[in-house]
DNA sequence: TCATCCAGTTAACAACTGTTCTCCGTAATT
DNA sequence: AATTACGGAGAACAGTTGTTAACTGGATGA
């Protein structure tokens, strides 16, 4: 069943994922429709032409990097979610987005930049996945006690904006990401208090 | 005291709205870290070196830019926020921004692709003018009886998410323009309920 | 072992980019 | 009426871009 790969397909998938990461590297000045295939294959040491024996074009390499960047995404969104909102478990939740970001800030820039981005494929591409993960985060909700008695369009609803406000808490701390750590401590206590928010209008939804 | 423009500044004016109006146009399908100051002296009918006669580069241009688009959404917000949320007044606050996404799609479009773009002059600008919107809506929210005993942190708080939230809706707005109507009412009635309950919450907030 | 495959190379193409310098015509100033 | 100021044109610069074509050499499968 488990097929080794050939020395071969090994090698493929390395400088594949080479250009992956010089892209990603480069984009971080930069959009995704303004990065050319020279400067990625230069950034790798290899010729131009080895680009299209992997991609398409530089917005088919984008999608490969919407994959990327929302499968590490995606554990994270899983636990943030999970438990019932207690202070305490907001907290966690602000501290493991700050974590996430500090770990794969390249990622959380390309998801953010791209999300609204020139390249049509690939704002599709995060459309897409971003509406799978609130329907993960809504499945997640349910199981929830205080979920009794809510429509399903009122709990899509409701993970939708728990979508929203974790990519932009995630997206300010990027901001803050060199910035002193009053700075950092405020965002955190920006963000937390917004969830908090959210979740009291959550609790007297109904009634 | 009013000094009449000479024929020339008039002249120069109408130029330089014709570049910013050029580029407007041309981001609609890239961003603006793409954007070519030929491109733009070449839809405006002019020489490339007369656009330096009016910016320093294209991401000079970008702030101007920055300026025009918030200008637009400025007396926008205004309106959305000032009354106190009763559901029919959310209702008619969600009209104003699908209103707003009509009248000036660019202009949002703009503003949602270069709020985390590649150009760091730009996205500065924007996160300025943002957070000096936020402070007005904070400003507004305070006059609201509702906001008695609430702590300035906290007013400023809610004023961000409402900005966030704001932007999000225009931006989901104009993703669905070219949609069905029932697409469009779908997303009314999601940024309704979202709005919604966000004023649950902030009903709630105290004790 | 031998023929095939295929990731990566080299070379060349026309088209495009930002920027500088020199010049022109005319509105503005004196 | 004479002079200056200045928005814009024109030409040229070196450097970049995406894409095609033919080729190489080593892993792969019969």
């Amino acid at each position: 069943m488990s097929h080794t790969l050939g020395i071969r397909q090994v090698q493929k998938q390395k400088t594949r994922q080479a250009l992956l990461d010089a892209a990603l590297g480069l984009l971080e000045e930069q959009s995704l429709s303004s990065l050319g295939l020279r400067e990625v294959t230069r950034a790798v040491g290899v010729a131009p032409t080895a680009f299209y024996r992997h991609f398409r074009s530089t917005a088919d390499l984008g999608v490969a990097l919407v994959e990327e960047a929302l499968g590490s995404l995606h554990p994270m969104i899983r636990q943030t979610v999970s438990p019932a909102d207690s202070d305490q478990r907001i907290a966690r939740a602000v501290q493991l987005i700050a974590h996430h970001v500090d770990a794969y800030p390249a990622h959380v820039r390309f998801l953010a930049r791209e999300r609204h981005g020139g390249v049509q494929p690939v704002r599709e591409a995060i459309r897409e996945q971003l509406a799978r993960f609130a329907e993960e985060v809504k499945a997640e909700l349910a199981k929830d006690p205080e979920s009794g008695g809510w429509h399903d369009d009122d709990l899509l609803m409701l993970a939708h904006l728990y979508v929203d406000q974790m990519l932009v808490t995630a997206s300010l701390f990027l901001e803050a990401q060199e910035a002193s750590a009053e700075e950092r401590e405020r965002v955190t206590q920006l963000a937390t208090r917004q969830m908090r928010l959210i979740s009291v209008g959550r609790r007297h939804w109904l009634g």
